[in-house]
DNA sequence: AAAATATGTTACTATACAGTAATATATAAG
DNA sequence: CTTATATATTACTGTATAGTAACATATTTT
């Protein structure tokens, strides 16, 4: 079946952009996101631009998405990064064994941070 | 410093191409190869577009070279994969104490299959 | 109801780049 | 030495797509 491979063609393809990646980011650092509120942090690019970046990230299932009222909130979805990107990363991990504890401490840290569902 | 930030941007962007990602395959699957050989697998290809691909690579350290006669052998660099790639991959990681046993695992089934660094 | 707000949609443009073709260089074979 | 092999380099072209601008839709506010 080559489904599999062609999602982590288009997922890696997807975060070959730098404003995607960003977009990601954003939404794991303040929880989930407006378009109108994403848009402040690209002062150099219009609004239906990152629109657009949604549109796409929506499509691979890298962000999921809930509308209240007139307001369309964005948020993460981590389970394609995992699920996809982690298998190949560790494809081609040579020292893991070597590394396993020092990632696990990396990955708690990070849960730390995170944040609910709604705003 | 945003040296580390260009390099992942650059990283996610070579890795967007699915003829490099493709030829890191092969170079973790059959070792060290030859331009040549690795062209061979790539038959709706020319030779020295993969040319092009490994200059890409080599710039991005994601593959080493060593030159023997006139003939000049690719081997991957995994280590860059790991210490910029992993490192994003865990800042997602919703689920990663749940799966940490069944990804150890998958890495040393890969380990198995590893090559010498010379043919 | 009308104005304002929030978002989505789409045609268009400019740019980046994958792939090609032709040429160059270096080593091996005959 | 001459020919063949292996690879690198570079100008060129076609295509994909990021970003824009203008317009459309839906919901809230006054």
């Amino acid at each position: 079946m080559s489904t599999d491979a062609d999602r982590l063609q288009e997922l890696f393809r997807a975060l070959g952009d730098a404003t995607r990646r960003t977009i990601l980011d954003l939404l794991a650092q303040h929880g989930p996101m407006t378009v109108t509120r994403l848009a402040d942090h690209f002062p150099h690019l219009v609004r239906s631009g990152i629109s657009k970046h949604l549109m796409e990230l929506r499509r691979l299932q890298l962000v999921h998405d809930n509308k209240r009222g007139r307001e369309r909130y964005y948020r993460i979805n981590a389970e394609t990064i995992s699920q996809l990107l982690r298998p190949w990363v560790a494809k081609y991990e040579k020292y893991w064994d070597d590394r396993l504890h020092n990632l696990k401490q990396a990955a708690e840290e990070q849960a730390n941070t995170k944040k609910e569902d709604r705003p």
